[in-house]
DNA sequence: TGGTCGCCAATTTTT
DNA sequence: TTGGCGACCA
């Protein structure tokens, strides 16, 4: 259906095609747009939010935008902030799936039976409640055959987000545990009722009960009323979960708009499933589908090459991207001799392209995984190439910051047997024994009050050495003081000069790692509440410590660095994507199942389809082991899997190696990076 | 002898 | 950075 352009709050419809404003301006029943990689997704999205706004009367904060990933839900809202910025009246309200529920639950939280001021553990608080719990039932012993806490956290969390029973996730996922089974359901059900017993949610959890709250006969209702809209991103990487979510906020009268490409699931281990958007269709019966084919991003040579790798796919839904414009230069193939090779070869063409013209910001080195690029960023860093990296580890992950976080929580919940846990490790002399024997001594189940704790400690501290008593006095001291402190900021800085001298103690280069606390004390500054901004921290974690830092100064010119998953629904002019050899990209890891190798080339072709202008493609031709890792048998191939003679004939090749069969015979290390074949990982 | 601490190997992707 | 294993201390 057209719409006429009638005056300049609809100026924006001008700048679209056909499909674009089909999708745009649709008027009845759900709206399904399926987008092809670079095909003007964001900008329909986002012209939809200010058409909703100009045209149909909605106004701004009845407009729910829901994301996948935090950067998507940023970049999104920013844009949003952007177009309707003219009218100034309101913001869309938005975010990831997880933030979105946190803020309904804090306006609701007695109906779904939280404590009002509940706690939300991360991932790593998770998997340590996991491990406590473990130890508690006996099934740490040594020797004894069990997942350790990060498995089981996966285990659990995909239990909970596909919503299928352990039994199924056992043998899809985890073929190895499927024996464990009975202690696993045991286990997670204590996990379940211990979260309960402490007042905290799992990030599942906060899925778990905005549906819940959603159903809720009372607050239900109540929420439906606050969206006329709901528009879902990145909509092929919704779980279970997730899709029962959507469609809880499902109604005759509200409007839904969801977008995706079958072709870039890629968070499968999140137990997202490309079926869901398949079978839309089937779910909302009087759905319109739009589809978007013109690709605005990139150059016809690089689409050639994505979509060659797209069509060596199992089971594809054919799709073919055209180019918007003509011309552009071939995808370079670079083939290095190692990895050190590969970090000065990536160096050199940053360099060459900034001297061309494109400045860092416009280019992106990407990876599979995080620390693929640990070398090229020692590089960068002498060379004082500026950069900022996604992915990979994250700020909140050092072992510091979590030791502050802790003494934190400890502070707006001084029964957090977790907290102190880790808390009283940092002591001299004090390991997991001792710290678990100080906890039953303090008895944290019958603490009422902060107050209490200075009387408490006297009947733990004859268990600890002196040293550890001093630094305890002092850490207790700071937690009796913050108990009066409405202030954040106040009562932030003051426990940061209490963990101080323990964190100088604890760590080698303890006088560096206080430097990152001060970034983390400086934000909670302008928090209003510790709960609460200890909840968003777990929710929405800085993911480097440049985030904290505030915004780079416009004038900053930095390259990126990220994962490909961090990457998604990002483009740049120039990308660099490195370790692109079999064993990194498809990583091993993945192997273990046809449709892991599926997975991961949708996540080679996400990585090819974010460069507009130029691509390189990196592969070291070999990899050093460890001289002494006899056990390291499957060593890495040469080359991709996914760049067949097919795929290869659409790039410029460079060989910057020699023939692997010249240099291998006469190299001492060669036994160790022979070329296995891959595929007998999964039959 | 229980417990801490140092050393070595290995580490996917995100909320 | 975490986990496993061995050395050293009370």
């Amino acid at each position: 259906m057209f719409v006429p352009i009638k005056d300049s709050a609809t100026a924006f419809l001008e700048d679209l095609n056909d499909e674009q404003r089909a999708a745009v301006t649709h008027c009845e029943g759900p709206l399904l747009v399926l987008a092809g990689a670079g095909t003007g997704k964001t900008t329909t999205l986002v012209s939809r939010m200010a058409w909703l706004v100009a045209e149909q009367g909605v106004s701004p904060e009845q407009v729910l935008l829901l994301t996948f990933t935090r950067r998507a839900a940023r970049q999104m809202l920013e844009r949003a902030r952007v177009l309707l910025g003219a009218g100034g009246s309101g913001q869309v309200v938005g975010g990831t799936f997880h933030s979105v529920a946190h803020r309904l639950l804090r306006l609701h939280p007695a109906s779904v039976g939280l404590p009002p001021e509940f706690g939300v553990l991360d991932a790593s608080d998770a998997a340590d409640l996991l491990e406590v719990l473990r130890e508690e039932r006996g099934l740490a012993e040594q020797g004894s055959r069990f997942p350790r806490k990060a498995t089981l956290l996966d285990i659990y969390s995909r239990c909970v987000n596909a919503q299928r029973p352990l039994s199924q996730i056992l043998a899809e996922a985890h073929p190895q545990w499927e024996d464990q089974g009975e202690a696993l359901g045991g286990l997670f059900a204590a996990y379940g009722a211990r979260k309960h017993a402490l007042g905290v949610l799992d990030l599942d959890d906060l899925l778990l009960l905005w549906r819940a709250l959603a159903r809720h006969e009372v607050v239900g209702p109540q929420l439906g009323r606050m969206f006329a809209h709901v528009l879902v991103d990145e909509y092929q990487d919704l779980n279970q979960l997730q899709v029962d979510i959507v469609a809880g906020l499902r109604s005759k009268e509200r409007g839904l708009t969801v977008v995706g490409d079958d072709a870039q699931v890629i968070y499968g281990f999140r137990s997202a499933s490309a079926e869901h958007i398949l079978n839309f269709r089937i779910e909302y019966p009087d759905a319109t589908v739009v589809t978007l084919e013109h690709n605005y991003r990139s150059s016809q040579p690089i689409l050639d090459l994505a979509n060659e790798v797209a069509a060596g796919a199992a089971r594809a839904y054919p799709k073919r991207l055209r180019a918007d414009r003509e011309g552009g230069s071939r995808p370079q193939l670079v083939f290095c001799l190692d990895q050190s090779a590969q970090t000065q070869e990536v160096c050199q063409r940053i360099l060459d392209a900034y001297e061309q013209g494109t400045e860092l910001k416009e280019q992106a080195v990407l990876m599979r995984a995080g620390h693929h690029s640990d070398q090229l960023e020692l590089e960068l860093t002498r060379r004082k190439i500026p950069f900022v990296k996604y992915g990979g580890i994250r700020y909140l992950d050092a072992a510091h910051v979590k030791d502050f976080l802790c003494l934190l929580r400890l502070a707006n919940n001084p029964g957090d047997q977790l907290a102190w846990f880790r808390t009283l490790q940092l002591l001299e002399g004090v390991g997991p024994v001792t710290a678990r024997r100080a906890l039953d001594a303090l008895d944290l189940d019958t603490l009422d009050s902060t107050a209490e704790l200075a009387d408490r400690w006297l009947t733990a501290e004859p268990l600890l050495k002196k040293p550890a008593q001093e630094g305890a006095v002092r850490l207790i001291a700071g937690l009796v003081w913050s108990a009066g402190q409405p202030a954040v900021g106040v009562l932030v800085e003051r426990l940061r000069d209490a963990i101080a001298p323990l964190i100088r103690n604890h760590y080698r280069d303890g006088t560096t790692r206080l430097r990152d606390l001060d970034q983390l004390t400086r934000v909670a500054a302008d928090a209003h509440s510790l709960s609460v901004f200890l909840a968003e921290l777990a929710i929405d974690p800085p993911s480097s410590s440049a985030d904290l830092a505030g915004p780079p100064e416009l004038d900053d010119d930095y390259l990126i660095l990220s994962t490909v998953h961090s990457a998604k629904g990002l483009e740049w002019d120039a990308v660099h994507l490195i370790a692109a050899s079999d064993g990194n990209f498809p990583s091993d890891k993945a192997l273990t199942s046809p449709e892991g190798l599926e997975e991961e080339r949708r996540l080679f072709y996400v990585a090819l389809t974010r460069a507009r202008h130029n691509l390189t493609i990196h592969i070291p031709r070999r990899y050093y082991h460890q001289p002494h890792s006899r056990t390291d048998s499957h060593g890495y191939g040469n080359q991709s899997r996914f760049l067949t003679d097919e795929a290869e004939a659409l790039c410029d090749r460079t060989d910057l190696a020699p023939d692997p069969h010249v240099w291998s015979s006469d190299n001492v290390l060669a036994a160790d990076t022979v070329t296995v074949d891959l595929t007998h990982l999964w039959h």
